[in-house]
RNA sequence: GUCCCCAUCGUCUAGACGGCCUAGGACACCACCCUUUCAAGGUGGCGACACGGGUUCGAAUCCCGUUGGGGACGCCA
C-alpha cells in the first residue's frame, strides 16, 4: 500500500462554512479567512542533519510533518542541514533519502542543501550586523572556555557575557571573529506551541548565539531562520528538543522584521530504560527494520500512535491516517518505544495483507537467503499464504520457507529424537506408498492418505504427521502437513521420507 | 546547577463542559477453549489516575506545592 506507490489521498482540511481552519494560513500573511478566497497552503518541512542514518525519532517527527501537510492539502518539504562540514556526510543523506523512501514519505519539493545557500545566509547575516543586531565577537575558545568553567562553578547557566557586545574596534586588524546575534536583554518571548501550548522564555535567560563561525559558515540558529522564512514554511514541526532554541529563532527573526510561522514541538521516544532513544536500545536506523523483516506501513502505523490517537484505534491506514491526523491532537509527553507492539502490528500486517503485496518484501528477503523463487520450487503466492498467518517478521517468513526451496542439510536435533524413531518406520513406510499412489497431488488428497495411515495403526493424527513434518522440513514446525507436502511437491516429499528412513536406520 | 517541559495499568493510550469512570481499549503476561506441529482465533484474568494540599455538593479531569522523569544550556543540529 504505502511503499507499493499507490496514490495517496490528498485532502483539504474542510473548515464550517464562512469559518477559518486556524491551521490553513501562515499567520505571516494576512488570514485570507473568513471572508473569500482560499487560505494560504499549509508547507512544512523536515530538516535533518545528514550525520548519520535516518532513525526512528527522525522517522515520527517525519511522518508528524508529512501528514499535517497531506491532512491539510499543502506541501512537504526537504531540507538537508549540512552546514556542519565536519560530520556531514553524503552516504548520510543517501541513507536518509532511502529511509524516506521506504517509509513512502514523499516529499513536495527538495531535498534543499544548505551548503547551496551560503551567500543567501551570508547576505542575511551582513544585514543583521549593518542594523546593529548583531555583532562581531573576538572572544578566544580559551576565554569562553574559562567563562564557561567559572559559571558552572558558580552553579550558574553557562552562558557568554556579552564581552564583546558594545566593542568599538577589533582588538587587532586581522583578529579572528564570530559573529552574535545581539538577543534582547529584557522581555519574554512567547511561543504558542501547537502541541505544547503557551510557553514563555525571559530574555534575560538567552545570550548572544554564534550565528556565524570564525570561518565565516553560518549556524543552525540563522539558517533555519532564513530558511524556513524563504520556504515559506508555515510549520514547523519537529522534536522537542528544540523548543529551547524556539525563542532564540524568534528573535532573530523578529530583528529581521518577520513573522515567525507556527510552531509545533512532538515529544521525543524514549528507550526502555527512560533515556532518549539511541542506538544501544537496538534497531533504530529505519533501515535496520527493514532487514529485520518489518514491512513500512506497520513501522508507520506503530510511529504514528506513538503520541498521536484516535479514539481506541489501533489500526490505521496511510489514508486514515491523513484523514483523522491532527498536530493539536499530539501528546506533551515522551513516550516509550515498545518493540513487542510493533512486532504484533507487523504479525497484522502480514497476517492481512494480499499475498501479492507480501511478494515483493517476501522476494528480498528470500533474495538475502539465496533464493530465487522465481527460478524453480513452489508458487511464491501459495508460500505466502499457507506462512502468512504464522509469521510475525518477512524473515521468520523467509527462514520458514526455505525448505521448500531448497534441501536442508540436518535435522533439527530434538526434532529428529523425538519423532524420527524406529516407532516411526511403519507410519512413513505406508505413508511413502499411499502417497506414491495418490492420482492428485493436492491438499485434500493428501490429508485422507495421513489420516488413513493413523486409523489403519490406530495412532493420533499427531503421532503419524509429526515424524512426516520432520521429514520433509527438518524442523518440529511447519503450515499443516497436508498443505506442506503439496508446495513441496511429489518428488520431493517421497525423496525426503526416504531420507528420513534411510536416516532411522543408521542411527 | 540554571532554564524549559512532562506525569492514567509494565508499555502505547481513551478520558470534550469537573459528575456518564466501581477509569475504557491495545501490546505484553497468566489461565482455559480450539487444535495435526507452530501459529492464528475465542473466552476470561492480572493491572494505573505519582504524592500532598486546596477549589467544589462532586476532581483522573481546575489551582498550588512536592517528588520523579525528560530536554536545553557548543564556533552540533
Amino acid at each position: 500500500m504505502l511503499a507499493s506507490g499507490g496514490s495517496t489521498v490528498r485532502r483539504r482540511c474542510r473548515p464550517a462554512a464562512g469559518t477559518a481552519c486556524d491551521l490553513c494560513y501562515n499567520r505571516a500573511s494576512p488570514p485570507c479567512f473568513p471572508g473569500n478566497s482560499a487560505p494560504m497552503t499549509v508547507r512544512t518541512r523536515f530538516a535533518p542533519s545528514p550525520t548519520g542514518y535516518l532513525h526512528i525519532g527522525g522517522a515520527r517527527t517525519a511522518l508528524f510533518s508529512w501528514l499535517h501537510a497531506r491532512h491539510h492539502g499543502g506541501a512537504f518539504v526537504l531540507r538537508i542541514e549540512d552546514t556542519d562540514l565536519e560530520r556531514s556526510t553524503a552516504e548520510s543523506v543517501n541513507a536518509i533519502l532511502e529511509g524516506m523512501t521506504w517509509l513512502g514519505l514523499e516529499y513536495d519539493e527538495g531535498p534543499f542543501y544548505q551548503t547551496r545557500r551560503f551567500d543567501r545566509y551570508r547576505e542575511v547575516i551582513q544585514q543583521l550586523l549593518d542594523s546593529g543586531h548583531a555583532y562581531r565577537c573576538y572572544c578566544s575558545r580559551e576565554r569562553l572556555e574559562r567563562l564557561r568553567a567559572d559559571q558552572l562553578a558558580r552553579k550558574e547557566k553557562p552562558r557568554y557575557d556579552g564581552h564583546c557586545r558594545h566593542l568599538e574596534r577589533p582588538p587587532a586588524p586581522d583578529a579572528p571573529y564570530v559573529v552574535r546575534f545581539r538577543n534582547p536583554l529584557e522581555g519574554t518571548v512567547v511561543v504558542d506551541d501547537l502541541v505544547r501550548g503557551r510557553v514563555s522564555f525571559a530574555n534575560a535567560e538567552l545570550d548572544d548565539l554564534i550565528i556565524a563561525r570564525s570561518d565565516g559558515t553560518p549556524t543552525y540558529n540563522l539558517t533555519v531562520v532564513v530558511d524556513d522564512t524563504d520556504m515559506g514554511i508555515t510549520h514547523v514541526i519537529r522534536g522537542d528538543d528544540h523548543l529551547n532554541n524556539t525563542p532564540r529563532q524568534m528573535n532573530i527573526m523578529q530583528a529581521l522584521g518577520l513573522q515567525p510561522p507556527a510552531y509545533a514541538h512532538v515529544p521525543m521516544i524514549l528507550g526502555p530504560d527512560g533515556k532518549r532513544f539511541s542506538k544501544r536500545h537496538g534497531a533504530v536506523s529505519v533501515m535496520q527494520f527493514r532487514d529485520e523483516g518489518y514491512l513500512p506501513e506497520a513501522l508507520i502505523n506503530y510511529l504514528v500512535r506513538l503520541g498521536w490517537s484516535h479514539g481506541d484505534q489501533e489500526v490505521f491506514s496511510v489514508d486514515e491516517m491523513v484523514e483523522l491526523f491532527d498536530i493539536r491532537d499530539v501528546n506533551k509527553a515522551a513516550s516509550t518505544f515498545n518493540p513487542d507492539k510493533l512486532l504484533w502490528l507487523n504479525q497484522h500486517y502480514i497476517k492481512t495483507s494480499p499475498p501479492e503485496h507480501l511478494e515483493r518484501h517476501l522476494g528480498y528477503h528470500l533474495g538475502r537467503l539465496g533464493i530465487d523463487p522465481a527460478a524453480g520450487g513452489p508458487d511464491i503466492l501459495a508460500v505466502i499464504r499457507a506462512l502468512q498467518e504464522r509469521s510475525k517478521t518477512l524473515v521468520e517468513m523467509a527462514r520458514q520457507a526455505l525448505f521448500l526451496y531448497q534441501d536442508f542439510d540436518h535435522y533439527d536435533e530434538k526434532a529428529a529424537k523425538k519423532h524420527l524413531r524406529p516407532a516411526a518406520v511403519e507410519a512413513l513406510t505406508r505413508l511413502r506408498t499411499g502417497l506414491a499412489a495418490l492420482p492428485d497431488w493436492e491438499a485434500e488428497a493428501i490429508h485422507g492418505v495421513v489420516v488413513g495411515v493413523a486409523e489403519v495403526l490406530e495412532l493420533k493424527l499427531g503421532k503419524v504427521a509429526q515424524p512426516l513434518r520432520v521429514a520433509v522440513s527438518g524442523g518440529p514446525v511447519s503450515p499443516p502437513i497436508d498443505v506442506t507436502l503439496e508446495l513441496l511437491g511429489r518428488e520431493r516429499t517421497l525423496q525426503r521420507i526416504d531420507r528420513a528412513l534411510a536416516y532411522i536406520a543408521g542411527t
